[in-house]
DNA sequence: ACAAATATATCGGCACCTGATATAATAAAT
DNA sequence: ATTTATTATATCAGGTGCCGATATATTTGT
């Protein structure tokens, strides 16, 4: 079940939350990624960070020692799963795009 | 101007029309080439060509001696470089995806 | 002639993106 | 110390495009 095609936006989230990071943070990062091609807005990436927790994508982390007022997230195996399954299928995309142009 | 990402549908069928090609036959292509992976339904066909008529990637194409009601299409060079530099997008996410994973 | 497969088209509901806007906490500047 | 900029989270309206359902021809097979 749920085996559909990850966004760019969610897919980006989910690579920044292999290890914990907290919203503001993760736009830098996607940013920093993507030598900045990507500027993800407030809207998208808080958007995105709730429909994440919804498909139990990634986890609210609770970190010690950490006195602010940050929220930081990490990714679930499920969502390492999804990302797996989302980097296969990129290549396949690739694969058939590079082979079908080549022999055109 | 116009440098979005594009949808699976849409590059699946950007590919499809490397060479000329008319609705069904594009549905059955695709199906071909994912291994029945993607089974595009006839709204999202239809719908998407004529997304990429509006954004001029595809064209109708007047096939010579075609006495049947179908239409058939073929891409443009607009299309043919928003394919490229989608490929090129794909790769990037991609490679950044294995590496990030890796040193993980 | 009839049925099955082929072929195109439209519509409503939905998921997600995106920019705008709002609000507050923290850090830096003077 | 107080203002200012930066960091940080959140919500909302509008839009795009996916997708299943449905409708309607046309072509092919028997």
């Amino acid at each position: 079940m749920d085996n559909q095609p990850l966004t760019e936006p969610l897919y980006y989230i989910l690579l920044s939350l292999l290890t914990p990071n907290y919203g503001y943070g993760i736009m830098e990062n996607i940013s920093t990624l993507t030598n900045g091609r990507i500027k993800m807005g407030a809207g998208t990436l808080y958007g995105a960070i709730n429909i994440l927790r919804d498909k139990e994508y990634i986890i609210l982390y609770k970190e010690e020692k950490e006195p602010r007022k940050r929220k930081e997230y990490l990714i679930t195996i499920k969502g390492r799963e999804a990302l797996e399954k989302e980097i296969i299928r990129l290549e396949e995309l690739v694969e058939n795009g590079r082979r079908i142009i080549k022999n055109d």
